[in-house]
DNA sequence: GCGACCAGGTTTCCTAGTCAACCTTCGGCG
DNA sequence: CGCCGAAGGTTGACTAGGAAACCTGGTCGC
């Protein structure tokens, strides 16, 4: 007898995972953005400026991902491409007044479809379930972001 | 203060997710096949015959991307498309002698992803996670597998 | 018995990614 | 000096999937 597809970890965090984020993507398009900016513009937001490069590694996207992401945000007035300060490598990546201000608008929406989501869950399972996860990132590299 | 991303558990679902599946990519690949190839000669496998409106529920895809999976599948060799026996609607999809001879290599490549990705928990934190992530999928009716 | 609606599938267009080839610029080293 | 390699970025070809328009054929109401 072979192992079912129920019986793998794996095939139940890509069900919720892919529900989570239809059900956010939903959400955030209401602010004419998708998963991949909001995640962009969040960087961008707490690092003030960044470059491509550090974005590649902290999103787990490809370089050339990152560089139509890029075009794309500009295109849309919410990001500036410029040059990094004397003597570092790189174009400089900032939040345009615009970006800004879009920015809590989009973590708002995050915290609310957070929460309505998992709502299912007891509080002491989300912790845990938060828990299990920073642990597998943390046990893989998924050094997409510091971990505190 | 606006939330951090990593205060989401979306976002941490989002990116164990993407690291599992891709790492599974790349050993399914190795047998030429994809994920959600992989899911659907799975379906077969379990369910004899079956038609693509069914697999569009079970695998929570478009109708739209599922006739163009079968499609590939169709061209691979491995599923046939048929009609369904008398009275029945729709068309009979079905693995052929080299899909029914494919899915156990592949099931035993799931097995073995899972197993190594999911070390760094102990068993009985799998357990949990298995737990947690099935109370979810209930909760939010993603009826993608018949819960036992 | 017939017309309309609907379920099942296909197809077209679009988007967001990957991959790999390419361009440029910088630094190090002979 | 001058060249070469590596890092940063862009681009083009390709892929999987979603959305919506479209094409059936079956069934139900009358």
């Amino acid at each position: 007898m072979i192992s079912d597809l129920g019986d793998h970890l794996g095939y139940w965090m890509r069900t919720v995972s892919n529900a989570v984020s239809l059900r956010f993507a939903r959400q955030v398009e209401t602010e004419g953005a998708t998963v991949a900016e909001w995640v962009f513009l969040r960087r961008l937001y707490d690092a003030g400026a960044i470059t491509p490069a550090a974005l590649t590694e902290r999103m787990g996207m490809t370089k050339g991902a990152i560089s139509k992401l890029a075009d794309r945000l500009v295109e849309k007035q919410l990001v500036e491409r410029g040059e990094m300060a004397r003597g570092q490598r790189g174009q400089r990546l900032a939040l345009t007044r615009a970006g800004r201000a879009l920015v809590p608008r989009l973590a708002a929406l995050a915290d609310r479809n957070d929460a309505d989501f998992f709502d299912v869950l007891a509080p002491a399972e989300r912790d845990e379930l938060g828990r299990l996860l920073r642990k597998i990132a943390a046990g893989r590299n998924l050094t997409e972001i510091p971990i505190d």
